[in-house]
RNA sequence: GGCGGCGUAGCUCAGGUGGUAGAGCAGGCGUCUCAUAAGCGCCGGGUCGGGGGUUCGAAUCCCUCCGCCGCCA
């Protein structure tokens, strides 16, 4: 029996899970269930990534300990996956003990081995933002980018992992095996990043506890991504279930969002090739929603929360949506109104709507029962239902869920065709019982396989649509294929299976709540004066102006600021030209913290009023002094 | 700025080894009655972003310009 092997990433517990999160796993659950429909041996893994900093302080301000809270949120991922009928085989957390062993034991062996080593970074630290960078980092090769102030040599130990050497490995592996970051596109900035040059990665870290500890080293703690994404063979049971690891690795499909793109398709096969693991064979990243055609944002995010939508569609015709609506691997918006829309046309009319139409003229025109076929009945559903088999075949295994849908509509809307066409009202009444057996037994039929292939996407509504079509038991590999509808099976007709929503009301409802949402992000703080005055504002001369090399937008400033000279980088060449910038009065924010943009320190920032894309810099009085302060 | 991609009907997008364009949705008209005011049929002359080139012939190849987007810096 064939094996697959599906993940999700694992969740980082500082957050409820979203609409982003639910996609992920619904898109990893489709395929679970396709491949287990087909007759594989599948094991599909979910779980969370409990470690790390942000989770340590988090849990300091509620005065609970990481791992309570990590407890509390792994509670509304698994209730998520649950209300979506998530059939995930295993979930990990990364505080799992046999997940920590297994980390320690990578780490150990890859130590010994050498391809992690105690490095340093070799001084550029700001003690004052407590802070270390990279010497590409540096404002002008010594100062912090962050405050602007010098940093200083400081060795901080650190365990390396010497990425560096598998950059060749890497670009050969990727060569052999073209598909393995899906999609395409995504496989070519994989290549040219690597292509530029890998540096050696930290791994370890000392600033903080809440992690696995270096099995040899108490000072330090392994660094989040060391320890995530070796979830993907600890939990299939590596070191710990050999059998059952050996059995299902390489994993077949880690899906990902396209955030995380870089750890898994560098950094994970580069870690596995040092553990002598194969890697996997294939990571898909997919794109992200938008909302309403906005931004996600913190307030939009309850227009769209997953518990909400299943409350208001059932959990069955959301995962419909997301999976119809887009191509896997793009970004996309996702609104109430497309999701109705496809409700009502795609589910309530031509699908529901078959099905009902369907079996009503089963029970008037044969009892309820569905008939037998003679063997010199058209095949023409017959052809198209295993062209279907096939097409949606092909497309699941591209991860082309889209297309894998819009194959099957291609049928239903073909036998809604074959209805009217064949008119088996009217056959019924010219008293050709043959013929309007055949044609029952065709749609019926038709609607079974339907049924089966949509059964990984929607299985509740699809046990549902089966069982009245009489067909109670589970579909399994066997029943991927025409002609196994029993002839003399009593159909169960029953309510609609998708009723039809108001899709105005439902746009409405929804127009509103998003006003009302961006009333939020919109709304601003209030702030003192003391706040205020914190704020040094000046009237700024430009002294000298001029493009900053290969940029369109910025130009270096000199400015006279009545008591020194300042550089500023200004992102108004679109509006601007150098030559009619020098000699103006400007305003000018002088206690911004100093940041480095291209390679240029730029102290402050001179203030312009924008709109609509366009730039108005304030004008003054011809007699301002420079130097005066803004109050 | 470097690398990659995109710009096709009102909307979302297919097509693209060169031979005068397609689907779904929306809209208009018509129609059957088994059906959830569902279904089915008909209606798409859109300079295939602009310009230039190769060719008997280009949406499809090449160059260039414009506008978007992704990755990197």
């Amino acid at each position: 029996m064939s094996k697959f092997y599906v993940t999700t990433p694992i969740y980082y517990v500082n957050d409820v899970p979203h609409l982003g999160h639910a996609y992920t796993t619904i898109a990893a659950d489709v395929i679970a269930r396709y491949k287990r429909l087909k007759g594989y041996e599948v094991f599909f893994l979910t779980g969370t990534d409990e470690h790390g900093q942000k989770i340590e302080k988090a849990a300091k301000a509620k005065g609970i300990s990481p791992k309570e809270l990590a407890d509390s949120v792994v509670v509304n991922f698994k209730k998520l996956w649950e209300r979506f009928n998530i059939s995930y085989d295993h979930f990990i957390r990364t505080t799992d003990d046999y997940h920590e062993r297994v980390v320690q034991e990578i780490f150990q062996r890859l130590y010994e081995k050498g391809d992690i080593y105690l490095g340093e970074y070799e001084g550029w630290y700001c003690t004052p933002c407590e802070s270390f960078w990279s010497k590409s980092q540096l404002i002008e090769g010594k100062c912090c980018p962050d405050c602007g102030r010098p940093v200083e040599r400081l060795k901080e130990k650190s365990y390396f992992f010497r990425l560096s050497t598998y950059q060749d490995k890497l670009l050969k592996f990727y060569e052999d095996n073209p598909d393995f970051v899906m999609p395409e596109f995504r496989m070519n900035e994989v290549k040219a990043f690597v292509k530029q040059g890998l540096e050696d990665i930290s791994i370890s870290r000392t600033t903080f506890r809440w992690g696995i500890p270096v099995p040899f080293d108490n000072e330090h703690v392994i660094y989040v991504w060391f320890d995530a994404l070796f979830n993907y063979v600890s939990g299939i049971g590596y070191s710990t279930d050999q059998e059952k690891f050996e059995k299902f690795w390489p994993a077949d499909l880690h899906i990902i969002g396209k955030d995380i793109l870089r750890f898994h398709a560098i950094y994970w096969p580069a870690f596995l090739m040092a553990a002598g693991v194969e890697p996997p064979k294939r990571v898909f990243a997919h794109g992200w929603w938008t909302v309403e055609g906005r931004k996600m944002s913190k307030s939009l995010r309850n227009v769209v929360d997953p518990n909400r939508l299943i409350d208001a569609y059932g959990a069955d015709a959301v995962r419909y949506f997301l999976m119809r609506e887009v191509p896997f691997g793009l970004d996309g918006d996702f609104s109430h109104k497309a999701l109705a829309h496809r409700i009502n046309g795609d589910l309530a009319n031509d699908l529901g709507n078959l099905l009902y139409r369907v079996l009503t003229m089963t029970i008037k025109y044969s009892d309820g029962v569905v008939p037998e076929p003679t063997e010199d009945r058209d095949r023409e559903l017959e052809n198209l239902c295993k062209k279907m088999i096939e097409d949606v075949d092909r497309y699941l295994d591209k991860q082309a869920f889209n297309r894998a849908l819009e194959s099957i509509w291609e049928v239903i809307r073909a036998a809604n065709k074959y209805v009217d066409v064949k008119a088996p009202w009217s056959l019924y009444k010219e008293n050709k019982r043959e013929e309007l057996g055949n044609v029952l037994y065709n749609l019926l039929e038709t609607l079974r396989l339907v049924a089966v292939l949509l059964y990984p996407f929607m299985p509740v509504k699809m046990d549902e649509m089966l069982s009245q079509l009489g067909v109670e038991s589970t579909p399994t590999v066997k029943d991927v294929a025409w002609g196994v509808l029993v002839p003399g099976t009593k159909v169960k007709k029953g309510k609609p299976l998708f009723p039809k929503l108001d899709e105005e009301e439902i746009a409405k409802k929804i127009e509103k709540e998003v006003k009302e949402a961006e009333k939020e992000e919109e709304k601003v703080e209030e702030i003192s004066i003391e706040y205020f005055s914190k704020l040094k504002i000046v009237v700024a001369k430009v002294l000298e102006a001029e493009r900053v090399p290969k940029t369109d937008r910025l130009i270096k400033l000199v400015l006279d600021v009545g008591s020194e000279k300042r550089t500023v980088v200004a992102g108004i060449g679109a509006w601007y030209e150098p030559q009619d910038l020098v000699g103006k009065k400007v305003l000018y924010l002088y206690n911004l913290k100093p940041r480095k943009l291209r390679g240029v320190l730029s102290q402050g920032m001179i203030l312009a009023a924008s709109k609509d894309d366009k730039l108005y810099l304030p004008e003054f009085p011809e007699n301002t002094p420079v130097g005066a302060q803004v109050r």
